[in-house]
DNA sequence: TTTTGAGTTCAAATAGATTTGAACAAAGAG
DNA sequence: CTCTTTGTTCAAATCTATTTGAACTCAAAA
């Protein structure tokens, strides 16, 4: 066997293992399966990892592992390698929790943090253009409630942040 | 129109922007669309809502709404309401944002992370078996880093409740 | 300039999850 | 006891999200 083997052989028994695991790991994320299959084998790889090599050990098509890679660096969990060895990308992970997190939060959590801020305030609008309705009290109360839920969650989301990069 | 005339009512332009404020929300936590709904109609409702009520108003299936119900009571975040005219039972919501986030941990994120312990140690053996393998040590260092995520997670969700309990 | 190989895009296929609806169970009313 | 009402279950239908694969772009090599 030439040097480039590694990339061709099939996953080997606790490679398998390992990938499952992170596969596991992104669905209660919400990410897609292929998602945990990348990272789970970047993960557990010595060396850094082409799209190819993706395609051929996992796989799965060049579509999938390009997209997956896409959200993989937008999420900032994986990187790209210097060894450019040709033209060709390899990517290595980004195993710091701390920043894992950071990134999901960033991503993931504040967008719709945000969106949902903007509908509440839309929402209240509506109650205060309601007449004389006997119920807009209770939904102010509600709304407020909302409100408060909403910027607990921006208190908290950066203590998380900071107690997990110890 | 006699007193039973509100649950009959089509949700109003108010109530289905909440409620559809709320089917963003579960989408997030990834849970499905008609628990948003559900709770979205408890939460806005000045009074506990039956089955039937959220059938008719929601324009969902009596399965359903049974079953999102016995999800929501799983969670913690609705219970039976006292008002149990007749023999029908109506439902309200827990309202409380730590008793909220609590179930949800409790019952949506622990068991996860109790299954990827179990599977880290059964990879953590794996490793341990490996004859003379030149990436073993390689691997163990990435499952004691998995092992340290695991722990960071225990420690973070009880601090992450009392936060919210505030 | 032309050719080659790496990577991206997106419409169509597929897989996976949710919702429905009809049959069923349980319990109070008559 | 039987009828009626309330709620549950689960297989089939539906819907949504992911994956595929072929066409395409871009850049480097020749």
């Amino acid at each position: 066997m030439s040097d480039g083997d590694r990339s061709e052989k099939a996953l080997s028994d606790f490679e398998s293992q390992v990938i499952e695991f992170f596969c596991d790991g992104v669905k209660i994320l919400g990410l897609p399966k292929s998602i945990g299959e990348i990272y789970g084998l970047l993960f557990i790889s010595p060396d850094p990892i082409s799209l190819d090599d993706l395609v051929c050990r996992l796989g799965i098509s060049k579509g999938s592992a390009s997209q997956g890679l896409r959200t993989l660096r937008e999420l900032g969990a994986v990187r790209e390698a210097e060894v450019t060895s040709g033209r060709r990308v390899y990517y290595e992970p980004d195993v710091e929790l701390k920043r894992l997190v950071g990134g999901f939060i960033k991503e993931q959590v504040r967008p719709h943090l945000s969106s949902g801020e903007e509908k509440l305030d839309s929402l209240k609008k509506m109650v205060g253009d309601m007449p004389g309705d006997v119920r807009s009290d209770f939904y102010a109360g509600r709304l407020e409630r909302l409100s408060r839920w909403s910027s607990r969650a921006k208190v908290v989301l950066p203590l998380l942040q900071k107690f997990l990069g110890s």
